[in-house]
DNA sequence: CAGAATCCATGTGGATACTG
DNA sequence: CAGTATCCACATGGATTCTG
């Protein structure tokens, strides 16, 4: 960091990173999409805590931002299936490790206690 | 995911991560401790846009969470360095990533418009 | 099926002032 | 220096109802 400047928060990549990434659910639902393509009620029968105004949310954000993308077969009734960017799998590897290192994190915690 | 069973939020392990990281401006702040250890107002002083409040707020729960370690030195004026634990340098590596794979996401979406 | 819309409680975070 | 304490605005998120 140079010489102790201050950093603009709207460069700070690990910030930006962690704003993508970090909302509410969006931890579980791109653990789903990370290990297959998924529907909508798909996700949310699997993450049954998710009001279907967040998973909406939630899912529009990741897919904004180019995270996930959301196809829509124009049929009735609707069909829509979200699956990872090229964005995406290249995050895949590294939420694969933040995946360890909770593990053990969790791990650890609990044997204290 | 076994057979679409539900997840239970407590034990996702990418979720546990994000919310241990994910916080309003832990991003910052781990990516300036993960430099060099720091003091409260140095730390302030990288980060302004941050109030004493909140500042506070995520050391003491990056803290809690035993990724940081904060060593006191009972002097006047007082004295308190924050420091990453080991949980905290296992997770250095992914931060870096991390923070590669946000670069690369800001310069194309940069790129775009 | 995959949402959109509305209403409402609460939690989060900012500003300010004070302190050992 | 490194925080607390208090007050308050606003955003976040839940529950519910409705729809192409």
């Amino acid at each position: 960091m140079a010489q102790n400047q201050p950093i603009d928060p709207l460069f700070c990549p690990t910030e930006t990173a962690l704003g993508l990434i970090g909302g509410k659910w969006k931890g579980m639902i791109l653990w789903c999409i990370c290990r297959k393509t998924m529907r909508f009620n798909e996700l949310h029968r699997i993450i049954p805590d998710i009001s279907q105004r967040m998973l909406t949310k939630q899912l529009r954000e990741l897919e904004d931002h180019k995270i996930i993308v959301r196809k829509v077969y124009p049929q009735i009734p609707p069909k829509v299936e979200y699956s990872l960017s090229t964005h995406g799998e290249a995050l895949k590897p590294i939420l694969d490790q933040l995946e360890d290192w909770s593990r053990s994190y969790l791990e650890q915690r609990q044997a204290e206690s």
